[in-house]
DNA sequence: TTGTAATTTTGTAACGATTTCAAAATTGAA
DNA sequence: TTCAATTTTGAAATCGTTACAAAATTACAA
């Protein structure tokens, strides 16, 4: 048996072929995809595969803890298998979203010290390190 | 002439009375409300105000930098008057978002060290110390 | 003040992301 | 093979938001 039929029994969800190929998807790609995209590429594949299917799928990984929801764009909901505690940047001009690790014992927090934390989340935005060369070689 | 016009006109934006109502309430409860929490309140004192106008005067208010917008829940968007950098606290049992502040120098970031950063937003969610006394006095 | 143009507000329709729901398809145990 | 439980599917409904054009208000020159 794959891995990832293993992780999934292992988080409490039966891995159906739908469920494994979306999962493979997130962990494949690390591409912070919304539902859209997760549903446009595996449509090649899969020629029946349902939208719904996919808002359910992600809402059984969120709820079984295997998928985190990021948050950083207005109005569309982006998710990611890497549920480790870590950051995302966004770049303003090719709108990639990146990776990035940060310290959480050295953030100095005031003000909510005796709330309890579940969920960090920790977004920034601005220009990537590509991006801001090639504006500057525009000149 | 009140502090608040001021404000708006030393913003590039003219003080018309919906966009002063709509600022004083952002600044005076500052619940960090949805459009339509500042509509619902708003409409017992004006009662012709349109959602449209609270949504295109928000707009404007982020457009011009003097309200940021706060993506700490999934579907709906929440404005906040306070532009300083802060932190957001989300109580996942009362839901109310708390501001808190944190030392930004203080972040530890590594992987984007050359990236321009623009905005940061960090959103912590958890159980607030009055729920959480709450929720321990039950037993 | 009056007339007119510019700006602002309003209400309706449209839109896009997400949820609801029931039928169809698939799976799994007996 | 049979039948119940589970999963997937597609259509309709819902919700937050945006587009748009008409109505109302404001600014200002005559
Ligand atoms: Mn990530
Ligand atoms: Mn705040
Ligand atoms: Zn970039
Ligand atoms: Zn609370």
């Amino acid at each position: 048996m794959k891995t990832i039929e293993k992780y999934l029994i292992n988080s409490g969800i039966k891995p159906s072929y739908q469920r494994i190929r979306i999962l493979s998807y997130l962990m494949d790609k690390k591409n912070h995809p919304t539902v859209e995209m997760i549903h446009k590429e595996l449509l090649h594949d899969i020629p029946t595969l349902s939208k719904t299917t996919v808002y359910n799928t992600l809402k059984q990984f969120v709820e079984k803890g295997i998928t985190q929801i990021i948050n950083i764009e207005d109005h569309k909901t982006r998710y990611d298998a890497d549920i480790s505690t870590h950051g995302h940047f966004k770049c303003l001009n090719c709108n990639k979203i990146y990776d990035f690790r940060f310290d959480n014992k050295s953030l100095e927090i005031s003000d909510i010290e005796d709330f309890d934390f579940l969920q960090t989340h920790l977004y920034i935005k601005g220009i990537c390190k590509k991006c801001k060369y090639l504006l500057n070689n525009k000149n």
